[in-house]
RNA sequence: GGAGAGAUGGCAGAGUGGCCGAAUGCACCGGUCUUGAAAACCGGAGUGCCAGCAAUGGUACCGGGGGUUCGAAUCCCCCUCUCUCCGCCA
């Protein structure tokens, strides 16, 4: 969410930024309910002070008919405040529902545009040719036993699986070379809630119980599934005020992650690419109020997601998210697209990983502030959140990448300490 | 799941209808004293919202929500959380 007073005072900004994320809303009804909004709480304001001088006469009343008077006078003011902060709560639904739809602003260097429109910052690793065709991970993964996708969709559905065998070796071993890395750089480690409070969703920017929602709920509880660690490393500092100098605070959580994946269908989605569930390693960090300070976070956030590809020897790219791919918190966001041969007609790059600032947006929302040295009151901290291993992504880039001529496939050297064994098949 | 106790400012902890945004202590900040520090003494200090260029003023906030009342930290109802004991359980 952004600032009320920012909003109304950048509007033109505020409407060029809208308008490159491909986000249609009415400014002029925001600025009209803001002034409503003043008026009714000066208009209350007053009211109250008016109650309260008055009922702080009646025990200072000299005979009762002046009593009773002034009794008269406060019950008529106790109508009149109520009327009023009717009004005014009337006003705020509109108001608040209107400013949580508005964007996060972006930063001048990302790209503006729909998806198609990303740019390449860099590729690392070279795309191999091969003398023969290579498999894609469903096929891998049918020749080795790895994924039981009939027994996925008889337990819960289309979009679940069952990893098997080798697979699950090799889940196992992806959270623990990104925990293990994640903790050397400094990180402190977490295994969060898998559900999470529907206001804690909302204030990491999800939406959930809506017609669209990504997210699954629970029947009769205020609570849903989270979609990533995100929310709930997001979530853990909710309503507090962090000592500026514990800042930044780096997290990495592991977590199951739930999505309905609603409005998905007809999308490549071949195998394990899109799912409903999946364990994932992610990186979230809170840092001190400035760009400087998050922007710095979020290039080592995605340092480390290179290195990690780089060392399970993956090749990939980098891209700089354009503005209409954005989603609402991220001010900017770079994603890792591995190469997966098996994807397509010759092979594609995938989405594996996605690092975003999202700068003080997710942080007004969830009430997370610090008291900056030398300045007066508390300002929100920014955050910033990153994909350290999806393992449903990871996976197919690992099986279809190490795959060699003869139908195997090797474990990259990083993760044999954890899988024990170095080849499937 | 059952029984009981509790939730007040950064922390501890008073406060049972108006004199309470709230005593007191600790911690914190400024000063006096001191060669310096400590101690002692003096003073300051919460958060949000609204108006204002600002100084400032107003208002709200005693776990959350609702109610009673002219007036609620204080009385009533609901909820959440914490602690103790019992039961159940991976």
């Amino acid at each position: 969410m952004l600032d009320l007073n920012f909003v109304c005072e950048n509007r033109d900004a505020v409407e060029e930024n809208c308008k490159n994320r491909g986000v249609k809303l009415d400014l002029n009804r925001l600025v009209e309910l803001r002034d409503q909004r003043s008026e009714w709480i000066q208009k209350g304001d007053e009211l109250r002070r008016e109650q309260k001088e008055v009922s702080g006469q009646i025990p200072k009343a000299k005979d009762n008919d002046e009593r009773q008077t002034f009794i008269a006078k406060g019950k008529e003011l106790r109508e009149e405040v109520s009327t009023a902060e009717a009004k005014q709560k009337e006003v705020e639904e509109e108001l608040f529902d209107l400013l949580k739809q508005i964007p996060n602003m972006t930063h001048p260097d990302a790209p503006i545009g729909e998806e198609k429109d990303h740019v390449t910052l860099r590729t690392w690793g070279d795309i191999p040719n091969y003398d023969y065709k290579p498999l894609d991970h469903v096929d891998l993964a049918e020749k080795h036993d790895l994924i039981d996708f009939e027994a996925g969709t008889r337990v819960a559905g289309h979009g679940f699986y069952f990893f098997k065998n080798e697979a699950v070796l090799l889940e196992m071993a992806l959270v623990q070379f990104a925990l293990t890395k994640l903790r050397q750089k400094g990180f402190t480690l977490y295994s969060t809630p898998d559900l999470a409070k529907d206001e804690v969703l909302e204030g990491t920017g999800y939406i959930p119980r809506g017609p669209e929602t990504q997210i699954y709920s629970i029947t009769g509880t205020d609570l849903s599934l989270v979609a990533t660690a995100e929310i709930t490393l997001g979530g853990s500092m909710k309503d507090q005020i962090v000592e500026h100098a514990d800042l930044p605070l780096k997290m990495a959580g592991l977590s199951h992650c739930f999505r309905t994946e609603a409005g998905a269908h007809g999308r490549a989605s071949r195998g394990i690419y899109r799912v409903h569930q999946f364990t994932k390693v992610e990186i979230f960090a809170f840092t001190a109020p400035t760009l400087e300070a998050s922007d710095a976070i979020h290039q080592e956030i995605v340092d480390i997601e290179e290195e990690i590809f780089q060392e399970l020897k993956i090749p990939y790219r980098v891209i700089d998210t354009p503005t209409g791919d954005l989603g609402g918190p991220a001010y900017r966001k770079y994603d890792l697209e591995a190469w997966m041969p098996g994807r397509g007609e010759a092979g594609e790059y995938g989405e594996v990983t996605s690092a975003s600032n999202c700068t003080d947006f997710q942080a007004r929302r969830l009430g997370v502030r610090t008291k900056v040295p030398e300045q007066k009151g508390n300002q929100f901290v920014h955050t910033l959140n990153g994909t350290a291993v999806a393992i449903s992504r990871a996976m197919i880039a690992v099986l279809e990448n190490h795959q060699q001529a003869d139908g195997s496939i090797m474990i990259p050297e990083v993760l044999r300490l954890w899988t024990g064994v170095d080849k499937i098949g």
